[in-house]
DNA sequence: AAACACCAGCTAACCGTTTTGCTAGCATTC
DNA sequence: GAATGCTAGCAAAACGGTTAGCTGGTGTTT
């Protein structure tokens, strides 16, 4: 394609004019201004994004890491950011740590690489507690998103994950459950420990204890509580309730009550904190929490681009969302204490 | 961070060695190569993606533009891709045009300013047909993904969405159903067009017709087909079956079902071309035809890197992929032809 | 021993921008 | 009319790599 060489041949001027009228930096008379733009509409010319990084040490690039893109609430989150980046005049670089460490490594030496502006990521590893640094030694703006590392000097954006749970499970108990299950994300992630301490502290305001065998670990993967969901229901003391820590093991759960030939709410009521895009379409209706990952989203990109603006004279932001109790008919009051 | 300059300096060779140590492109000395890779790992080196980019004219970059990508079925496809990409050597630049023409544009020219070393496009629009040049005016490698536009002389990767249909119409046909209504997709997509195609062909095979009136256009989406689906459900002489054109859409319908407190399977068979992921895990099963996303993603970039490396001295290839049934429980035998 | 081939490693040009001086032309002031 | 200030536009130097072409030292051939 044209360069900016060639344009300026054919509008017989600098290239230091053409440059000024593209980026609207220096002023140019009218008259070589329609010159100039004639030209380009002529050529057909693009600014190489290339030369212009490599100048301006700025690439309009901004980095997503998601820990794991077969999950559709971070299906969502690409989905919000791509919108959110294109709207601030960014283009979106994708990644997937798959929530493996060394992926995750990987990943940001090839970010620092591309001299991506910014970054926004879903973490997997204290690694991150090294913060990337870019050409000039600068720490590359980064916004930790849903999960955070601790110790951590940056930016995050969560969601308030004991309030979740918490909402969760009085509303189980409200029900008149006691024998509350639940199957659990990751410990080592704060949305997997968040959400099981929250229902652990709301479960002991008033005075109960969830049985050691009805607290699994599911992975936040489908498979995982599919399995996890048999076993756990087809123990000798069931739980009357079942807390799900997140949105796709829901579904695992569902469909292990189906296996079963369980009816929910009739046998057992399900109920978990994040939800999946779409499984509102379905019945029963799950109660769960709604994040809100838009809002979550634009948000981060609005703390990211100040960053890249700002630089680090702004301390680090902690910006917490509350999630909502959404109530479907997934969970039954408990009739029968005994079973 | 530190220039090969840098890196020249401190292992006391020229910035020629380190470029051909970092590259592996010429010989050089045990002993040399030692100091560099020192040096390199001293400083944190990492070369500068921008200018490199610019020297070879080439950014490592794949550019992904999806149509919709609040689509699971383009989730998917993004997931598959941000792998086969990754495993490449590439980084995915994601867009999402949203179905809108206008997007699409904007997106092309952006991806031809950032030199994207090649596209995979779900096109929206015939503009498309004018294939994107870049800097030397030659035609960015372009790979048409699910979709296709007439005349088109690029690779294209598409699905056989009349096999698709057919397959499904005729199971539907097999059960006796002979009052079959469809859901369709935007027709003047080939994905929209080639399903009911399909679908008309199978049964003008047997000697039907549906009725006009049964035949719906649902735009691929969740909230226009469910409320297509009520006002198609309601009508006098309704369906005994639907055929549901994709993933997306079959969620709106069961959705409706449920509202209009319709059993399915008992009160009608519902069948689609495509599903969604995790649909799998709720009940009724659906009965549908799975389209091998990944296979037909790695064959996409298999495609596009040979481009990339051979030019244009290589015809165009279309690679179609056949779906293939799944029979779940949303359909039964017609009993009662009256009804 | 001269002629030559070979090759490791270097010098410097180049990729396409942005941006910092600088220049030259005009208007204003005394 | 000389001195000064202003400003539109230009020339040229970066930015950080890659690579063609060169150099000089060694080994081989005659």
């Amino acid at each position: 394609m044209a360069t900016i060489r060639d344009v300026a041949n054919r509008a017989q001027v600098s290239t230091a004019t053409v440059s000024a009228v593209v980026n609207d930096s220096a002023y140019v008379s009218p008259e070589l201004r329609t010159r100039v733009l004639a030209a380009i509409n002529d050529l057909n010319y693009a600014p190489s994004q290339a030369a212009r990084s490599l100048k301006r040490g700025r690439s309009q690039l901004i980095a997503l890491v998601v820990a794991d893109l077969a999950n559709p609430f971070f299906a969502r989150l690409v989905w919000a950011a791509e919108a959110a980046v294109a709207a601030w005049g960014y283009s979106l670089v994708l990644f997937n740590s798959d929530e493996k460490p060394e992926n995750e490594r990987r990943i940001l030496a090839r970010i620092r690489a591309l001299s991506c502006d910014g970054i926004i990521l879903v973490p997997v590893d204290v690694v991150t507690a090294q913060p990337q640094r870019d050409s000039e030694g600068e720490q590359i703006p980064t916004v930790l998103f849903g999960r955070t590392v601790e110790g951590q000097k940056t930016d995050t954006i969560t969601i308030d994950n004991i309030s979740a749970a918490r909402q969760v499970t009085n509303y189980l108990m409200d029900l008149g459950h006691v024998r509350i299950g639940t199957i659990t994300g990751p410990l080592h992630l704060t949305t997997g420990r968040g959400r099981l301490d929250g229902m652990l502290e709301a479960m002991r305001a008033r005075g109960l204890e969830p049985a050691p065998n009805h607290v699994r670990a599911g992975e936040f993967r489908e498979d995982t509580a599919y399995s996890v969901a048999r076993e756990l229901l087809t123990q000798a003391e069931p739980p009357t309730a079942l807390y799900v820590a997140n949105g796709v093991m829901a579904l695992g759960v569902m469909r292990a009550l189906a296996d079963l030939g369980l009816k929910c709410p009739d046998d057992i009521s399900i109920a978990s904190t994040d939800t999946i895009p779409g499984i509102g379409g379905l019945r029963p209706r799950l109660t769960r929490t709604e994040h809100p990952v838009i809002d979550m989203t634009n948000e981060a990109l609005r703390l990211l681009v100040d960053r890249i603006n700002r630089g680090t004279s702004v301390d680090a932001r902690n910006v917490v969302f509350q999630p909502s109790l959404v109530v479907g008919e997934s969970c039954a009051p408990l009739r029968n204490l005994g079973k």
